[in-house]
Formats: structure tokens, C-alpha cells, sequence
DNA sequence: ACAGAAAATGTAAGGGCTTACATTTCTTGT
DNA sequence: ACAAGAAATGTAAGCCCTTACATTTTCTGT
């Protein structure tokens, strides 16, 4: 068995656009016409040069491209993590709506932190993307000057438009919440807790924790340190946070996570504690993804349009990259998913 | 509040290397060494093409570069799915580990078809890549013959070294897989079923069926066609094949699951149907992704070298870029994850 | 069949950077 | 203080493509 694969072979030069130009015996802005603007070349020609092209396997130097075109054809998108799947099925939604332009994306991390965004922000506009995604609209001030000093066209995703002077695809975070506070309320519930992701640097999470307040303030109820506990988006760390609200006295008896991470971590939690859910305590998430469903029993959560964000995300910065005309921002709807996780408050 | 964000102010051009040189006071030669070699350049000097650079806010023109240098500083992954946090969390670390090295990583998914992944393959090459990481060792001759023709090197994850000529980093899934199917053997259990993902295309799964195969026929046990269902990985899928290996006679006391979300969606469907876990059946995963954790009870699985694979793919990748010499291939071990979702084989 | 308009094609000028090689400046050892 | 070698810097040739504008070819209507 072979174990090196065929070299590249040496002194092999790849074909450019005058190769072909010259096996097709046509000029080189032909060439690039029949590659970019096909409709634009007699078929007589375009059928010569393409087989020119065949014959000798051009493809074209993505450099020279750039440096002549001053486009690259790539988006770049800084999420907070990966291995939250809400943001994985985002990203897939976003890169197939652009793939459909012929544009990559280029995705990156900042693991919730303003200052590894910042630096993913500045590597992304180095590499020459053509415009970008971002989650949420908190950010240092320096980071939107980055944006502007190059002018590249950004979306924000996440947030709800009515929150920033910036282009956003997103939803009423609040609202949402607070309609999740709502109906524990009318099931009866008096004493609310909440896990809420960190809020310094995340105005979702924010949001979250602001809606659940206010509806909770129509009924006077407060949600107070000993009823609100922050913490990173993490199973464990939700369990952990878990754990705190329910060892207090006078425990609650509904819990609203501020994702479905953190909720099938109260879960485990309450399993832990030996306290029936939704019987005992009664859970909810956020997000709907597939966990929700994977756990027992199955989380009450909020819907979130990832998908259809992903998408809006892709078209509304493609429009706005090829006519250059900022577009209007977006607010989609969620939808309350109700499921075992939530039940009525059991007299005791 | 204002709406507009200051559009990039008309006319604008943005410096290039000459005029850092010319307003330095250097030659672009020697501009360009100090940004990408300042120990080739006397201290004086640097400080005051630093000094240039940061009043005229330089960036240098990634076109230009890449035309320039020949080299992109990109690397592209092509992984199945960013919904499996395993590949997520790999992609992770291989993207901590090139950013050491100032490379960005393009992802790229194939939603595990072969086509799908080549036509990526295709793209990320004409984006200039300057190296590949790919899952598994199955694909047509043709994506093969695309790597080769360009030169692109390229490492394989996740499959056994041994079987393929190409320099892999992975694991011997067939020995994981057998290895849990003697453990699973050693409870007691007889009557073993398997749910594997599609092995069609997917040389991991294959070997996982063939690992647990070949143990099994150790013990004059076999997996018939009506105790191995093979479907795509995912939960609602997991749970349909277990339903039909748990509805026939004589069902199974052990099913062994081809990776954690197969065992997530079996487990729901042992509740549907009434079934105790660990007790009147068992059943393992694959990945020891954190889904394995949160479910009840916690999955026992086999963990995977994610991390490592991801860390070790950047690194040998960046060695064989750089230097040009093929590295080795390298596989790394794995570890039985035992939980409660295995128990013995109780008398019934 | 021909003028004039439209379509197709060609010419050639960049675009910004890296780097081989040439030149200048600095060190070192005597 | 000077020659020889080392270090620093400069010169200028590409790298490959796109596109404005110029030129040629084709088409249209009469």
C-alpha cells in the first residue's frame, strides 16, 4: 500500500487566467467574463473557454481575486460558543443562506467575553470579511468604532431591535420572559426563582431576568438575591445554582432558567435532592433545543427563531453588502412551548 | 438617538504599506519586516514603523498578502454536523490551537454526505486554503484525487490510523466499540441489540458495528438483522430504533447505541415504553458528550479524544504547512465511561 | 447593402504585498 | 583605524485578477 500520496508535483505551476486566455485564444477579461458574468459572452466563446478551463483544471487565485476585486466573499460571525446547539443551528441556517450567494463563512468564539470578541471582531476584518454577524448588542464602545472606522456592514443578532441604533434580527427577550413568568404565576406559583446566564456583558440574559422581575412585580412579588442566582451557561454550573435555590428555606416552587442548559442542570438538580418535578418544582428553559426534549421530564421552554435569524441574517447582509443600503431591522416572534416540566402548584 | 452609524467616510482610502514606509521614513520592504519578522529589524527602526502604523491605523490588505506570499494563513474543517457537540467541542480546540499560530479555521459542514463533502472540499481549496482537516477515511476517489492535485495537505480524524493511507488522527473505534460489548458481556446480558448510524459513507460507525460484531461472535452471539437498526444520528431517530428493537419478542437486555444521542433518543423510548433503565435493560452511548450527563440515568459511554484530536489536527497540520514534510499519524486512546445506564443482567 | 446602435471582445492599468538580490551601515578583531 | 564580515535596509520584480475604456464585430431597420 502507498502510504505517501502523489506529491505535488515539483516546478508545477497552477494555470492562471492567461493560460487559459491564451489555450482559448481569447483575451483574459474574456476569461474572467465567462467566470463571473457569463451572460455576457457569446456562447461560442464562452463554450471555448470553458473547455479550456476543463483542460487544464483552472481555478482561479483566490488573492488575486481579492486584491483586484476588493470583495472576498466572506462573512465572518463571532458567537458566544459552539457547543450551545441553539447557536450551532444559527450558523448552520446562516451558511447555507449565503452559500447560496457563493460566500463563505468564517465563524469564531468569544466565549461570552467582550474582549476575545473585540479581538475575533478585528481578526475577521483583517482577513477582509465583507460584512459581519454578532450576537447581542453589548459591546465596549471600541468595538463598534472597529466596525465603523471600516465601515463593514454588520448585523446584530439576538436582541430585540427596539434596544439599539444598530441593524438586529431578533426578538423580544423580555416580552418573552416575562410571558413564561405569566403563565407560572397562573398556575399558581408564589415563590419564583430564577437561573439567569451572567448579565454583565449579555443583554439577553439581561432582558430575561428584567422581564421576569416585571411581571413578577404586578402580582408584588420581587425576585429577590436569595430568589436570583447568576452563573455561566453550563449544566453544571445550572445545577450548582440549582442547588442554592432549593437548600434555602421556604424553597421555591417554580424555577425559570434563563436557558435550556442551565434547566436540565436544575433538573438534575432537583433529581438530586430527591424533589419530584414537576409534582415538587416545577423547571423551565429557554431556546427549545433538542435537549428539552432529551431530558426527563421534558422541558417547558421559549422557542427562539434561531433558523429564521440565521437566515434574515444572511439576506438582510447580502442586500446590504451588494446595493450598500443599511437595511431595517427585524423582529420575530417566539413561541411558548408548554411541557411536563411546567405543571400547576400542588398544595403541600 | 442617532440611527445612522457613521458611514465610511466617502473617498476614504485605507492606507496601504507605502504610505506607513513613506510616512516612517523606511522602504516598504522594510515596513513589511517589521510586521512580519521584527527580529530582522534594528529597534529604532521598528519603533518608528510601529509609531507609522498605529497614527495611520495600517491594516494590512489581506489581498495583497495572499497574492504576495502565496499562503492564506486558513485552514479548512469539513466536519458532519456543528449539532453534535462533539465536533463542535473538537472544532473548538482545533481553532484555540491555529490561532496560536495566527491561522483562522473555515468549517464547513456536509450533513454527512459524501457529495456534499466533496463540493466543500472543492470551495475551501478555491479559497486558498493552506490545509485540510476531514472526519473519517471514507470518501470517493474523487475528493481523494481534488486533495491531491492541488497538493493541500490534509489530516483525517477520528478513524483508526491503520486503516487508511492518509495521516490520520483518531482512535480505534472498532476495539472502543468492543470493548463495551465485552463489558456489556461480562454483566451477564446475552441478548444484545446495536442502533449504529448510517454505515454507509462512515467508516466509524462501521467499525463500531464490526467491533461489537466480532466480540459478540467470541461468545457465539450474533447481531442479526433484527437486532441492529441503523439510522442517522439523531434523538427522534434513536428513539424509533429502539422502539423497534424493543417491541419485538424477546427483546433485548442490552442495546449498545452508536453515540450518545442514539442512546439519548433509546433511553426516551425505554420510558415510552415503560422500561426500566438500568434494570430491565441497559444501555451505553458513544462521545460522553454533556447530553450523556444530563440525562437520567446518566449514560454510560466511551469518551472520546475530541480535544486532543482537535489540538493534535492543528498541530501536525501547521508542521506539515510549514516545513512541508508529511507527519505521521497518531492515535490516541479512548476510555470506558462506566454509568448507571449499564447495570447487570437481572433475572426476570 | 449600409448606417448606426448594440453587443462582444480586447487592451492595459492598477490593486497591496512579499522577497530575492543589491546596497549600505554597523561590528568585530586586530 | 581599518578590512572583512555581518546586519540592516533598499530596489524593484512579480503574484493574478478585475474592470474602465477602446476597439471590433454583429445586429437592426430601412
Amino acid at each position: 500500500m502507498t502510504i505517501t500520496p502523489a506529491p505535488p508535483p515539483q516546478g508545477y505551476r497552477p494555470p492562471t487566467l492567461e493560460d487559459v486566455a491564451r489555450l482559448s485564444g481569447v483575451s483574459t477579461a474574456t476569461v474572467s467574463r465567462t467566470l463571473n458574468s457569463p451572460e455576457r459572452v457569446r456562447e461560442v466563446t464562452r463554450l471555448a473557454v470553458q473547455k479550456a478551463v476543463d483542460q487544464l483544471g483552472y481555478t482561479p487565485n483566490f488573492g488575486g481575486q481579492v486584491l483586484a476585486s476588493n470583495r472576498t466573499n466572506t462573512v465572518g460571525a463571532v458567537i458566544p460558543t459552539m457547543e450551545n446547539a441553539i447557536f450551532a443551528r444559527a450558523i448552520q441556517a446562516l451558511q447555507e443562506t449565503l452559500s447560496l450567494q457563493k460566500v463563505t463563512l468564517l465563524v469564531a468564539t468569544s466565549q461570552y467575553c467582550p474582549e476575545i470578541e473585540e479581538e475575533q471582531i478585528r481578526t475577521l476584518i483583517a482577513r477582509g470579511v465583507d460584512g459581519l454577524v454578532l450576537i447581542g448588542n453589548k459591546r465596549p464602545a471600541s468595538a463598534y468604532a472597529l466596525l465603523n472606522a471600516r465601515g463593514v456592514p454588520f448585523v446584530l443578532l439576538w436582541s430585540s431591535p427596539d434596544n439599539a441604533p444598530y441593524v438586529t434580527i431578533g426578538f423580544d427577550n423580555a416580552l418573552a420572559a416575562s410571558d413564561v413568568a405569566r403563565r407560572i404565576i397562573d398556575k399558581g406559583h408564589r415563590r419564583i426563582g430564577m437561573i439567569s446566564g451572567l448579565t454583565q456583558d449579555n443583554d439577553r440574559a439581561m432582558s430575561r431576568v428584567d422581564g421576569v422581575r416585571a411581571t413578577l412585580a404586578q402580582e408584588g412579588l420581587s425576585l429577590g438575591a436569595d430568589r436570583l442566582v447568576e452563573c455561566r451557561y453550563s449544566l453544571a454550573e445550572g445545577e450548582r445554582a440549582a442547588l442554592k435555590l432549593l437548600s434555602g428555606p421556604d424553597r421555591p416552587t417554580a424555577i425559570i432558567c434563563g436557558n435550556d442548559v442551565l434547566a436540565a442542570g436544575a433538573l438534575r438538580a432537583a433529581r438530586a435532592l430527591d424533589i419530584d418535578v414537576p409534582a415538587q418544582l416545577s423547571i423551565t428553559g429557554f431556546d427549545d433545543i433538542e435537549l428539552a426534549t432529551a431530558v426527563y421530564p421534558a422541558l417547558c421552554t421559549v422557542r427562539v427563531p434561531h433558523r429564521r435569524m440565521g437566515v434574515a441574517a444572511g439576506e438582510c447582509l447580502m442586500r446590504w453588502i451588494i446595493d450598500g443600503n443599511r437595511p431595517a431591522s427585524t423582529k420575530l416572534p417566539t413561541e411558548f412551548i408548554d411541557r411536563p416540566s411546567l405543571g400547576p402548584l400542588m398544595e403541600s
